[in-house]
Formats: C-alpha cells, structure tokens, sequence
DNA sequence: CCCGGAACTC
DNA sequence: GAGTTCCGGG
C-alpha cells in the first residue's frame, strides 16, 4: 500500500503534459539540496517555513550546472531561473536577507497533492525541514503565503457528498489567483496576500479540492519530511483519510502521527537517489507537481479516476491504463461518482501574457549567445539527467502544426475580478443559446474545459471542435459532478439521474465562472486578512449544495445560478441551470 | 544583490 | 515549458 504507485492516465504521459519526464526542475533540486545534510553548508532551511538561505550561491550555482549540464552556471543565472519561480508562485524572495528565498507551500502542495503516496513518505529522514511551528493553537496556519487556507474544523470534508464542496473550497484555498506574472506577485505574497491565480490550474483545484484537504494531503505527502510544516493539529488529523476523496483514501497507511522532521520528497521516501525506483517515484511526482500548476485542469478533472491505487503506471498508454482511455469504472466516490475522464485533446494553456512589456523599440540584431558544446560527462548519480534524453512517451504528433500561442482575453480581467462581466455575459448567453444537444451529442468540450476554467472554457469552446470524448466520460469528472449533484443530493429534487435533455455546457460554464470569480474575490480578501478568518463559507452544513450557494449569496452577485435554494423559486435561470446540472451530471458520460 | 525583459536553447 | 544567457536598471 504505501508504495502504492498511481496509475495516471496516458495524458499524463504526454510529453506535453507530463514534464515530469523530463530535467529535473530547479525547485526540486532546491529541495534536494535541502533536504541533504551534506549541503547544510551550501542552502539550508533557515527562518521561515520554507524559507531557506543560500549560503553558498556560487556553490549551489556550480552544482546546479553540474545538474544540468551547463558549466557556465553561476549564481546570477540561477537566481534569474529562481526568479521565474515568483511569477510561477513557486517561490518568492525574503526580502532583505541575501540569498534567502521561501517555497510557496501551497502551490507546492496542490501540486503534489493528488498523486502523491503518502504511504511511502513515511519514513522520514530528513531533518533538515524548516523548523515547525509548533505552538500553533488552534489554528494552525499554513506558510503565510497561503492564507486562503484556512483552517476550520475540517468537518465538511468529512461527509461524503461533501467532497464536491470541499474541493472546491480547497482549490480556492489553496491557490490565490494569480493573476498574472507580472511582477508584483511576489510582493503580494508576502503581503500576505496571494496573487491571484487564475490560472486554469488553480482553477481546477479550486473544484476539487479542499484547501484542507491540501494540507492534509500535504502533510500527509510530504508529512514529516517536508519542510512545509503541517499542521498536525486539529483540522485535518487523520480525519481526513477516509472521508477523502478516492485518491486520499488511496493512501492508507498514512495517517501518521505528525513527525517534524521534513524534507520533501513525498516522492522520495527517506531519500532520494536516482536509481530507477526513485525516480520513478520521483518522477512521478514530479509530474503531477508539475502539472498541477502548470498544467491544465482537465488533467485534475480526470484525476479522480485517474488514480489508481495500483503500483504500476501505465507507461504510454497501450495497455490501458486504467484512466486513461474510456471511461473506467471509476471508483465510486462517496456519492457521486464521478465520471470518466475523458481526456481533452486540445492543450490551451493560457497563462497570463506577461502584460505591460517594455517594447524595446530598437531591434539590436544581436547575435544569440554562443554556443558551447560542452559535454562533461555526468557524475555520480546526478549525471545520467544530462546525457540522454528520455525518449519515454512518444506522442505521435504527426508534424509539428505551428505552435499557436493563446493569450486569453480573460486573463487580464481575470486577474481580480473578472467576472461579472463574463458571467453576465455567459449567463445571457446560457439560456439564449445554448442549443440543447440533444443526442447523445458529444456536447463539445464544454464539458471539460468549461468546468474547468473559463479562459479554457472560452477558448476551447468556441474555438475547438467538438471534443470527441471517446469514452465519453463526462469531462468534467469530479468537479461538475460533485457540484451538480449537490444539488440534487440536497433534494433540489432532482431526480435521480437521468435527465436527458440538452446537456449544456454553458449553464456549468456560468456556474463555475461566478463561482470562481467569487471565490477568488473572497479569496483575496481572506488571504488579505490572512488565512485566519474562517471565511463564512466553511460554516456551511455538510451539505454540498450548501457551499455553493452560500458563496454566492455571499458575494450577493448572482445567487441565480448553482443549486435553486431549495424552496426558493430563484430565477429561471436557476431552475434551467439547474437542471442542466443535473442532465450534465447523469448524462456527463455522454459527454 | 536583486529585478525582470528579451532572446534563445533544449 | 523551463530554464539559460545577457543585460540595463534599481
């Protein structure tokens, strides 16, 4: 059980999708270095939860090279590398002390979150983890870039049928929107304030997961050995086990009694090498991680599904992974079950253009650098990453079609609030058009991608083909199932499943779209307060319907949407979303 | 030192 | 996508 290894679905191979195959990343060598002893010397844990020094910037620049083959490494360029972590939220800088850069914890965790054994990260090792807070009282906060977090009683994610709700909470908890990259992030950040996040794959989260729930999952992941310090109090204890979603409960043995002594490697065990075990494990989280911030929601929409308790992972796909292709049967989440993963086949990745950027006017032709050819053979363990280059997944992407860069419109409004206007928008739209398909018509990506994001949405709505779920699988897995059928659990009186009907995206779309933008707002404010405040939200009952509606009636825009109260005739546009919901949910395998 | 843009590589 | 390299600016 432990080693339990994740079955992921082909996309998760991809090579566009899984970057997992490939170079290490810098953060993760970061940790690597951490969470080694022999190091201290070099970058250690120091202040903050992670937060580490860099005590030897030459060193750590040198070994970084050596890492990645590039002997021209050197302190300035690391810190460039590091610096692109800001926008990424990955990391942000300590003002004031030299050298010394904190992890984002959150983003951190989501990432890793899901697939994560946390079986296996046991036995910790490490001792080199930031130090915990241990006096934490009730409250046990994460890293202060986190402050959406916040904790409560981690009720809700006990009930079952909350887990939609849940998710939901611990996406947006987790993650703060991030707007863009521009610069000011990080400054945001340590204001305590999390940029936003917008990206696609905060978004997702924010449906299924529960900002608790991270943290549990963390603690959990990278539990002891982590550096993020977890909070072994009170909320997400070993409560969060089973109540979890399917991929939680995947780890059992873990509840572990909460051990300081961190060092990442949820993947790694008590250490890290690279022998192929390890690695495999590694890179496994690694992929995820990746994705999880990079990539797109879909991927976490299938997730549910997606993980599999087994110790195998289906390399590219042939054999079937057990995600992957039609829809598997998945496992039944506490109520609904979710559906299949379908996977998209369309990869917009929006993030947000770097907007104001200095047009530098004059264009020095300016003769690219030059280009050492410089092959030092690898060393020890840590060479094997520079010569080859894995040849893992293939994707038979027959020839490379130019690559279109995306820039969503969105994402710039996107950045705070956008929303009103897109989901007034949408919300027209919905019940003006939106045809209904009737037929088992694939509704077209709308599924997926709506759910998930809206700059997604949009930009593969509108602009993909129909998404040609082979399985079927209702795209949007978890995340639309559990929302819909919150509703309909709480007796919104939908009838069991099996509404045909026209499945439409788009009511789901508005759905996600308000509920994001207001959950973002309310992030914002929250993680200003700092995650502290319990936000109103949490109070809800178990019930899943609950959240939904409370965060809207909170924000007091548009209460129209999610679940019609019950007993409340809301607008037509309710009652219509509503049962789209509740078509989309029976019908999501068509999708 | 630190920041971030820009171009470029892999 | 994730840096790497270069660089002007603070």
């Amino acid at each position: 059980p432990r080693t339990a290894g994740f079955a992921f679905p082909e996309w998760a191979y991809k090579p566009e999708s899984s970057p997992g195959s490939r170079q290490i990343q810098l953060w993760h060598f970061i940790l690597e270095l951490l969470r080694k002893e022999e190091y201290h010397d070099v970058i250690a844990w120091q202040g903050d939860y992670g937060e580490f020094v860099i005590k030897d910037p030459d060193e750590v620049a040198r070994l970084w090279g050596v890492r990645k083959c590039k002997p021209q490494m050197n302190y300035d360029k690391l810190s460039r590398a590091l610096r692109y972590y800001y926008n990424k939220r990955i990391l942000h800088k300590t003002k004031g002390k030299r050298f010394t850069y904190k992890f984002n914890f959150n983003k951190l965790v989501l990432v890793n979150y899901p697939f994560i054994d946390m079986g296996s990260a046991g036995s910790g090792v490490p001792q080199s983890a930031p130090p915990v807070p241990s006096g934490v009282g009730t409250h046990f906060r994460f890293p202060p870039s986190t402050p959406s977090d916040v904790l409560s009683p981690s009720e809700e994610l006990r009930s079952p049928g909350v887990f939609s709700a849940v998710a939901r909470r611990m996406a947006r908890g987790s993650v703060s929107d991030c707007s863009d990259g521009t610069s000011t992030n990080s400054e945001l950040e340590e204001a305590g304030v999390a940029a936003g996040d917008d990206r696609p794959a905060d978004r997702v989260f924010r449906n299924l997961l529960h900002p608790r729930l991270s943290h549990d999952s963390l603690f959990r992941v990278y539990g002891p050995l982590s550096p993020f310090p977890v909070s072994p109090l009170p909320g997400p204890g070993g409560l969060l086990a089973p109540p979890l979603s399917p991929a939680l409960s995947m780890t059992p043995t873990s509840h572990l009694p909460y051990t300081p002594s961190p060092s990442l490697s949820p993947m790694l065990g008590s250490h890290f090498s690279f022998n192929p075990e390890d690695m495999k494990r590694y890179l496994q989280a690694h992929t995820q991680s990746v994705y999880n911030y990079h990539l797109s929601p879909r991927a976490f929409l299938h997730y549910p599904n997606i993980v599999i308790p087994q110790p195998q992972r289906p390399d590219k796909g042939l054999g079937g992974s057990a995600a992957a292709g039609p829809h598997p049967p998945t496992h039944p989440l506490h109520h609904h079950q979710s559906e299949e993963p379908h996977l998209s086949p369309f990869k917009f990745k929006l993030q947000p253009p770097p907007l104001g950027r200095k047009q530098r006017e004059g264009l020095p032709a300016s003769g690219a650098g030059h280009t050492p050819s410089i092959t030092t053979s690898g060393l020890g363990s840590s060479s094997s990453q520079c010569s080859n280059s894995a040849s893992s997944g293939l994707v038979n992407s027959s020839g490379g079609p130019p690559k279109i860069k995306v820039e969503p419109i969105s994402d710039v409004e996107s950045e705070e609030e956008v929303e009103v206007t897109d989901i007034s928008e949408e919300d027209d739209n919905c019940d003006v058009f939106a045809p209904p398909h009737s037929n088992g018509g694939p509704a077209p990506l709308p599924c997926n991608d709506g759910i998930v994001d809206d700059d997604d949405l949009e930009e593969d709505v509108f602009k993909t083909p129909a998404a040609p779920t082979s399985g079927a699988g209702p795209g949007l897995g978890l995340a639309l199932l559990g929302l819909k059928a919150e509703p309909r659990e709480l007796g919104l009186g939908q009838g069991p499943p099996s509404s045909p009907g026209g499945t439409r995206c788009i009511p789901l779309k508005l759905r996600f779209k308000r509920r994001w933008s207001e959950d973002q707002r309310m992030e914002a404010e929250a993680e200003e307060a700092e995650d502290k405040k319990s936000r109103a939200e949490k109070e809800e009952p178990v019930q899943e319907a609950e959240p939904k509606r409370v965060e809207e009636n909170r924000d007091g825009k548009s209460p129209v949407s999610l679940a019609a109260p019950l007993g409340t005739g809301q607008r037509r546009v309710s009652s219509e979303l509503q049962r789209a919901t509740a078509q989309l949910s029976l019908e999501n395998n068509g999708c």
